[in-house]
RNA sequence: GGUCCAGUAGCUCAGCUGGAUAGAGCAGCAGCCUUCUAAGCUGCGGGUCACAGGUUCGAGUCCUGUCUGGAUCACCA
């Protein structure tokens, strides 16, 4: 990285010139302002105090020196405080030449056996994935791959939720009013169907309260003692105790729910290395909280329930067993940690989990160092925000989610509308046109979702999804697939231009060089989003990378009515670009089309 | 009430560890297809970076306080 050599170069300048000893590091090295002449820019404020001149005086001599001193540096300009540094256009050219070929361009090779194992997705077994869902998916699939590229064992983990009270409103629903329909007798998916015995269930639930209401109760009462909670509840209870009728409807349902989300996943484009399932990781954690008992780090409450006291951490009293001796949620959370710490010993455990649970990792995190398990530092809780819809949260009982399934079958519509408006599959065949629409449709929203920073909240505006202009996911595959026709047009492929290649001439543009600039910058990008775990960066990338080309391809001409020389190396610029585009949007899993 | 997160153009969002006159897209207006794909490009208008202090040569960025919005503080998961 040249950011290192100048800094390094400039404290040898600092020392020689002034006398004194300073690290490199820190040194303040930043990419020129486009408005300037120069391509890195030292900051010279700080270093006034050791020169004991003005920054633009201090600035001057430094600027000579390095000059002088570094090959790679062609001439320097001075702005106040600025010192602007312009490299040797050779520097650009042979960055292009070393590295325009190299498919992998900016990936690291795999290094040591460090894992990462990152959880997400997380479905609950009574309803249908809903955007929410989505986001997680996205995020989740997108830094296990952004972690990969960046030379990490990855561990993609899918803890299903597959069992508790929730689960069982849809079960026994289904048995009251089922009538024995199944995914194939009523055409839905399977996990639609259950879904929809979910809502059903709350409706006569509701109607239940209301009518106890009316005889006196009150709401909340009414709430956990209608006939249906209760039964509800007496089935949870039968589950636990492994009765067979209870069991058969339970493994018949969730098979359907599975049927259906892995259909969901294969169309999302993301999957797992593993799946566990709550059903059999719920009772573990109970022996770590004997251990706790017995450290002292827990303690038992008359009624034999077992709490942690977190108030010293800020936090509150946590309860880590029921007083029947039942687990709760966070009990099943330090046993499954400590599962996967005994086997993979990850580096780093990423939850991606929304960030209603933050303070649950909070005390998850807290609970493990009291226990002394020294890897408690590395749980990280990738929080990511809320989806909201322009009248607001999603709300299930009020009928205002927005399905998963649904939305994609909206987006493909819509893709497919606006490509034959446009007319651009004249000469696509069946084929080849659905799967043009399921790359545009996905791509629109995949980076519709990600383009933001996980942590914040979003706005899901279904009319600015489903747009295919500006800073969106379309934007970029056009691009793609504009450089792509360039070979076609040319009825040459790129290792034939290469054979042709000869830069000796060339005289770089000022967009060609910005090109190279960004180019070389796609390695750092890319360690950026992997210390951030930020698929956003990576979005944000594409965009400006594309977004430049587009300019270039504009008004410069690539491969007609340019010499054969030129010509050679703007169309291998563009494969060079094309490549990057498509290896960082594989990143936030969106695929590129040859054509669009 | 405690804790955490956010507040940047009409709307949706960038702005990495403090650096130069705060950037995109959408929406609006005006242009560019006998030329490599117009899902593109160019131009115009649009800002008290919630507010007030502070630290600094320098603050959208760091600190303190206030306001607004959200999340959370279950023997649910």
């Amino acid at each position: 990285m040249v950011e290192k050599l100048i800094a390094k170069k400039a404290a040898e300048a600092v020392n020689s010139l002034f006398g004194q000893e300073i690290s490199p590091e820190t040194l303040q090295i930043e990419k020129t302002n486009p408005e300037f002449e120069g391509d890195y820019t030292l900051v010279v404020f700080p270093l006034s105090r050791i020169s004991k001149k003005s920054p633009p005086e201090t600035a001057e001599i430094i600027g000579k020196y390095l000059v002088a001193n570094v090959e790679e540096i062609y001439a320097y300009y001075v702005v106040k405080g600025f010192l602007n540094l312009e490299l040797k256009e050779n520097y650009w050219i042979d960055f292009f030449l070393t590295s325009y070929r190299n498919g992998n361009f900016g990936f690291s090779g795999s290094n040591g056996s460090k894992t990462y194992v990152i959880e997400y997705s997380s479905p609950n077994t009574n309803k249908p994935l809903h955007l929410g869902h989505v986001r997680n998916n996205l995020i989740g699939y997108s830094l296990s791959q952004i972690l990969k590229a960046n030379g990490r064992k990855v561990m993609k983990i899918n803890l299903v939720n597959d069992r508790g009270i929730h689960i069982c409103k849809s079960m026994l629903a289904w048995q009251k009013w089922g009538d024995g329909e199944t995914p194939g007798s009523s055409k839905l998916k399977g996990d639609h169907l259950i879904g929809k015995y979910y809502v059903l269930f709350d409706k006569k639930h509701k109607e239940q309260i209301e009518e106890m209401v009316h005889r006196g109760y009150t709401e909340d009462d009414a709430a956990k003692n209608t006939p249906l909670m209760l039964e509800a509840q007496k089935m949870l209870q039968k589950w636990e105790e492994d009765d067979e009728d209870v069991m058969a409807i339970w493994k018949l349902m969730n098979s359907w729910a599975y049927d259906g989300f892995e259909k969901t996943y294969t169309r999302l484009g993301v999957d797992f290395d593993m799946v566990n399932y709550e059903s059999s990781t719920y009772l573990q954690g109970k022996e770590i909280v004997e251990e706790g008992l017995e450290k002292g780090v827990f303690y038992r409450k008359n009624d034999g329930s077992v709490w942690v006291d977190l108030t010293d951490d800020g936090l509150d009293e946590k309860l880590l067993l029921r007083k029947d001796g039942t687990s709760v949620y966070i009990t099943q959370d330090i046993g499954t940690a400590q599962r996967r710490w005994d086997e993979f010993h990850p580096e780093k455990f990423i939850y991606v989990v929304g960030n209603e649970q933050i303070y649950h990792f909070d005390v998850l995190k807290k609970v493990l160092k009291k226990l002394g398990r020294e890897w408690h530092d590395r749980v990280f809780h990738l929080s990511y925000g809320m989806v909201e819809l322009p009248h607001g949260r999603m709300k299930s009982r009020e009928g205002t989610v927005v399905d998963a399934d649904e939305l994609m079958d909206e987006m493909y519509e819509t893709a497919r509308k606006t490509t034959e408006e446009l007319g651009k599959t004249r000469d696509f065949d069946e084929e080849q046109r659905n799967e043009l629409y399921n790359t545009v449709s996905l791509g629109a929203l995949k980076y519709y979702m990600l383009k933001v920073d996980p942590k914040k909240n979003m706005l899901f505006n279904p009319e600015e999804s489903i747009d295919f202009n500006g800073n969106t996911g379309p934007f970029i595959q056009y691009t793609f697939a504009r450089i792509q026709s360039i070979f076609r047009k040319a009825g040459k492929t790129p290792a034939e231009f290469q054979k042709e290649l000869n830069i000796s001439n060339i005289k770089l543009t000022k967009v060609e060089k910005n090109l190279l600039k960004m180019l070389y910058e796609f390695p750092q990008v890319l360690h950026q989003a992997d210390d951030n775990l930020s698929p956003a960066q990576i979005a944000n990338y594409c965009y400006e990378l594309t977004k430049e080309y587009n300019h270039y391809y504009q008004d410069t001409p690539i491969l007609q009515r340019v010499e054969p020389e030129v010509a050679n190396f703007r169309v291998l610029l563009s494969f060079f670009v094309g490549n990057v585009i498509k290896n960082a949007m594989t990143l936030i899993g969106i695929d590129v089309p040859e054509k669009m």
